[in-house]
DNA sequence: CTAGTTGCAAAGAGTTTGCATGGCG
DNA sequence: CGCCATGCAAACTCTTTGCAACTAG
């Protein structure tokens, strides 16, 4: 798989990297690379072999059919946790000291093998909380 | 929304609750709920309402078209983070000491507020671990 | 030149919706 | 008895697939 390096996947793949901490839609990629001319096809068969490959991950969001995707193979991303407001949408990564140990512990115990490729934690970020409160007030 | 309690809606959710700890499509449910006689169309319009209302999960699995859904307001839910094994596809309660407290260090610190109900951390359980092992001696 | 990729359009699958009927309160 | 919910089937939308044309190596 993946055996040649078209100008589509290229082009993809830059996208994707760029936009790596957003939850990204076919179709919205499909229009963001409109200027670049990739089908729909292309973008979804190039997604399907991302997935496969481990390096695109896949989520649904509540309230829409549309199923979304999100590139998880850049260098910080390895073995760390994300956080993901469901607000905003964006991605961050998890630096929090103890969760590292946390995750060890339960490896170790042999109770549960995290994937961190996989895991996201949903909640909402520090600046959509920031709006929320000014809403109310 | 909700003002009758049908027939259909009761077996419904009766099952969803008798299944928590467990990922489920919507035709999965009709077919084991087909003694009962519910259409899909009522399964999937209970479904939308009891996500709205918050009572059910909505999540996408990788390689499957479907959309899975997870009843998530029983008692021993709330407030209560979960394991999800990506083998067996079986829900756990995370009851880790440490972890009560990381959260409350990330909400009370204003980075994030995770939101428990919609956060689930996969992995792979210590059955299916087991199994992994044998199969590789 | 050969085999992997793309685009298009058609097929497929899951989900949603309109409307007449049925049932809860 | 009035209004909400159900069932059925048609409509929709997102995704996949077949096939001919194209292109990277």
């Amino acid at each position: 798989m993946q055996k040649y390096k078209t100008r589509q996947r290229r082009v993809l793949l830059d996208y994707l990297a760029a936009h790596a901490d957003e939850e990204l839609s076919a179709r919205q990629i499909e229009s963001a690379l409109r200027e670049f001319d990739i089908s729909l096809s292309a973008v979804y068969r190039n997604l399907s072999a991302l997935e496969s490959e481990g390096k695109v991950r896949r989520v649904s969001k509540s309230g829409s059919r549309e199923v979304y995707y999100q590139y998880t193979d850049c260098m910080s991303c390895k073995d760390c946790l994300h956080l993901s407001c469901e607000k905003c949408g964006k991605t961050y990564h998890m630096n929090i000291p103890g969760m590292e140990m946390l995750i060890e512990n339960l490896a170790s115990s042999d109770e549960f093998a995290i994937d961190r490729k996989n895991t996201v934690l949903y909640g909402v970020c520090k600046s959509c909380q920031k709006e929320d409160k000014e809403k109310v007030s």
